[in-house]
DNA sequence: CTTTCTGTTTTCCTGG
DNA sequence: CCAGGAAAACAGAAAG
């Protein structure tokens, strides 16, 4: 979520006031004027369509609601709806069973499965003053099928679902928002996934899995919803068959939402919809078949959601899966689904904004927008142009020139692939071909410091590409940040940086280590747990026992957390190919969150006690570094380190006068990123730090009796040398884009590159190589821009890892010597820590 | 205390 | 079987 410039969360409202600041810098980031406004509706756009719904809740449009608005006549349409549903069909559907048989359909409260989840907006909580019993109203729960079993079996009508309060027409959009902007971005055709299955199989929670509708290959689930057993896509598809027009914009659906289901009427608040809102938006987008022109500079009136029946009959022909994918973006500007076929080469791209926007990124973008109606973005410069396309495009969908090239719309997921496509792995997204974890790691590399906060790889996506771009209203990102996230965590490509100092936002990087090509997955707990021999377990128990003895004596009270840091920096480095387990795995017994096998706090950046030698074996070792003294794991795993750097212990230490630093940096950053407060704040955090520290002594063994703090992995890749770093990710950026330490600011760590001059020979014999796909320059000079981490350049550099005093050292040093005890490594040595 | 953000993990699904 | 996308569940920490 966007922040303000004070660190707080930026409402919807906040938003969108500031939207036009958020786009302005996305535009100077991009230097696309024409993306000023994509950036800016998009990233209002969702709470754009609310707010425009509640205001034009009175204002009715008796013409648009009185009218079919087919297809042709989108020119009128659009000026009402930016986002205008064609329900190019006509009543083939077959309606489910809205009986409001109250024995079969009513919801009991009883028979709600789900248990409560607290804090987590994804998914609503079913409150217990929401008990639908509780409710009073005749509301559509009581026509809600328990069991949607014949739901789409049935001819029956389901025109008795009524609306709320507000009709149908009184939602529909007001007209008054329909001034039509020429500087609209590419029509945006909502998530569409044709040819799938009827909803009631689709989003079924139908616990009787034989009764999944026919055509649906999706499994069934016994789970039940809190509102009952309809599904999300059931309630949208009653709310939409509901409606005099069967359509709904998206606003309309929620309005329903509130209006007809008890549960969401008690989750209608801002707060607590989103969750509730963003699946319905989701599902709506797929279950009604929403033929979306997502006309963005058009008025914002919400989408009108239309059930296609041709999709559904032919859904239901074919036997068709929906796809996987349910936000998927398909290209239906008009029903024709069943003539395009998946094989169907995608249309040209002509997607001018992004292209402007990464000129160079040219493998990305053109998959970031193959699957776009760039023809029509192509001509967005006339709206009547857009419009006659889009009415002789949609007007084709009975049987019109459907093959068109500029109309192939994709009905579902393409798997096929080039060559190239199939040698490189590449599955096509619609962003593009590059995965999340590849665009991940562009985004890191495109960072000055090539480390990123999540908010800032967020801010990445949302900047440099146009999918996730228009992707960005609060409930619409959620999805695609949450699989960022994911990623994250998921990839040993990327690894965690400790970013305690700063408050929140770990620093994310690159593993440097990570190989070309895939990376192994981490392995979770649970696999490590299940594939513990027993022999190894053994082993474990003992200095498991021991070390909860110790931390039951006190000894471990305030070290924990240090403990399980070094317990994740070891099962870290087990999942990164090294499987010598003999650690002990004591992530049942105290593994907080932040200390997975994925994150190493600053804390665990000792050490790690149990290390035996044979982490170390593989590993060269820089010069300074005695063999042995080095655990591999610390060398692998740069996210042990801390960037909050001691101020008196630090070991990388540098000049703290950087005029950048000090000065310049702070200014561009409250410049370029005034919604990143939470950065701002980290980054003052650590440039106060940064400039408290001393001038640094230069022996690097005055430390820690022989333990060395170990390079960041930029150093650990310069001792490597380019040849060496494994991830060319990593080397293109390097080569590309390192930049010598900001002038004035020598480097006083080991590697010292004062003022660039001292620049490792890899900087400049490297050869580039661009991996596929992943120009990166364009991207990264945006995201130089982003602020935060321009004004941070050192202080992964700076990484240090066991002179960080960040635990109680009679402590630590107590749980080391313990731990030591149980190793067979007795190369470590913390006697002077 | 609640909300939000962040981070981890699991599950499901699809395609290769 | 694995990779990847998506969603979800859960939890810790920070902020309001």
């Amino acid at each position: 979520m966007p922040v303000n410039s004070n660190g707080s969360n930026m409402s919807a409202v906040q938003l969108l006031s500031s939207s036009s600041t958020n786009s302005n810098s996305a535009s100077r980031l991009i230097n696309v004027t024409s993306a000023i406004s994509t950036t800016s509706n998009s990233c209002i756009k969702m709470e754009d369509i609310s707010i425009s719904q509640q205001q034009s809740t009175s204002a009715i449009n008796p013409s648009v609601l009185s009218s079919h608005t087919p297809i042709n006549n989108i020119n009128s349409a659009a000026s009402v709806n930016d986002q205008n549903c064609i329900n190019s069909s006509t009543n083939r559907f077959r309606l489910p069973n809205a009986s409001p048989n109250p024995e079969n359909n009513a919801m009991e409260s009883d028979d709600l499965g789900p248990v409560s989840r607290d804090r987590c907006n994804t998914w609503p909580l079913r409150r217990p003053q929401l008990d639908i019993n509780a409710q009073t109203s005749p509301l559509i729960h009581e026509q809600i099928p328990e069991e949607d079993n014949d739901l789409y079996d049935s001819t029956e009508s389901i025109s008795n679902g009524r609306l709320g309060a507000n009709s149908t027409a009184g939602l529909m959009g007001s007209p008054d928002n329909g001034a039509f902007s020429p500087g609209m971005s590419s029509p945006v055709p909502c998530g569409n996934t044709s040819g799938q299955v009827p909803p009631s199989s689709a989003g079924s929670d139908t616990s009787d899995p034989g009764t999944t509708a026919p055509g649906s290959n999706k499994k069934s689930t016994t789970r039940r919803n809190a509102w009952g057993n309809m599904s999300y896509a059931d309630l949208i598809t009653q709310a939409i068959m509901s409606s005099a027009e069967k359509r709904l914009t998206l606003s309309q659906v929620y309005e329903w939402m509130v209006q007809n289901v008890p549960y969401f009427r008690d989750k209608g608040d801002s707060n607590s919809s989103a969750g509730w809102k963003k699946t319905s938006a989701s599902e709506a987008d797929e279950e009604c078949k929403c033929e979306t022109l997502d006309m963005e500079s058009i008025a914002r009136n919400g989408s009108i959601c239309a059930y296609d029946d041709e999709l559904e009959s032919e859904s239901e022909s074919e036997s068709e899966s929906r796809s996987r994918c349910y936000t998927w973006p398909m290209q239906q500007l008009c029903s024709v689904s069943t003539t395009n076929k998946p094989t169907d080469p995608p249309p040209p791209v002509l997607h001018a904004s992004t292209d402007r926007q990464l000129p160079s990124s040219d493998h990305l973008l053109d998959n970031l927008s193959h699957r776009r109606t760039a023809t029509i973005a192509s001509t967005a410069t006339s709206p009547h142009l857009i419009h006659n396309d889009i009415s002789s495009l949609c007007s084709a969908s009975d049987g019109g020139n459907l093959s068109s090239p500029l109309l192939t719309i994709q009905k579902k997921r393409v798997r096929k692939r080039t060559t190239d496509q199939v040698a490189n792995q590449k599955k096509p997204n619609p962003w593009g071909e590059e995965s999340y974890s590849d665009l991940i790691a562009k985004a890191l590399e495109c960072a000055p410091e090539k480390r990123m906060k999540l908010n800032e790889i967020y801010l990445w996506f949302s900047t440099n590409i146009s999918y996730f771009r228009d992707k960005s209203s609060t409930e619409e990102a959620a999805g695609w940040k949450n699989s960022i996230r994911h990623n994250l965590s998921l990839h040993s490509r990327f690894m965690r940086i400790q970013n305690e100092g700063a408050g929140k936002s770990s620093w994310w990087v690159i593993n440097p280590d990570a190989k070309p090509g895939r990376n192994p997955r981490r392995q979770r707990s649970a696999t490590l747990e299940n594939t513990t021999k027993a022999a190894i377990e053994k082993k474990r128990r003992g200095a498991r026992k021991k070390a909860m003895e110790l931390r039951a004596a006190g000894t471990l009270h305030s070290a924990s957390s240090s403990v399980v840091g070094s317990q994740a920096s070891i099962i870290s480095h087990e999942l990164y190919g090294d499987n010598d387990d003999s650690l002990g795995n004591f992530e049942p017994l105290f593994r907080p969150r932040t200390q997975s096998n994925l994150s190493i706090t600053a804390s665990s950046s000792r050490v790690s006690p149990s290390m035996t030698t044979d982490h170390f074996d593989d590993f060269d070792f820089p010069p300074f570094v005695e063999a042995g003294a080095m655990p591999h794991d610390i060398l692998d795993r740069t996210n042990e380190m801390n960037l909050n750097t001691h101020p008196e212990s630090s070991v990388f230490q540098r000049a703290g006068h950087n005029p950048m630093l000090n000065g310049s940096v702070n200014q561009s950053q409250a410049q370029s990123q005034p919604s990143a407060a939470s950065s701002s704040s980290s980054a003052s955090s650590l440039l106060q730090h940064i400039k408290s520290e001393p001038t640094p002594p230069n022996s690097i063994k005055n430390e820690a009796n022989g333990v060395q703090p170990p390079p960041s992995y930029h150093e650990l890749n310069a001792v490597r040398g380019v040849s060496h770093l494994q991830n060319p990710l990593l080397r293109t950026h390097l080569i590309q884009n390192r930049l010598p330490p900001p002038a004035g600011l020598p480097y006083n760590g080991l590697y010292s590159t004062a003022t660039g001059t001292a620049l490792p020979n890899w900087i400049h014999t490297g050869g580039a190589q661009l991996i596929p796909g992943l120009h990166s320059q364009i991207s990264c000079s945006a995201q130089q821009t982003l602020g935060p981490t321009a004004a941070l350049p050192l202080d992964l550099e700076n990484l240090t890892l066991p002179d960080q005093p960040l635990m109680e050292l009679d402590n630590m040093e107590a749980v080391l010597r313990h731990e030591l005890s149980q190793s067979t490594s007795n190369q470590l040595s913390f006697d002077n820590i």
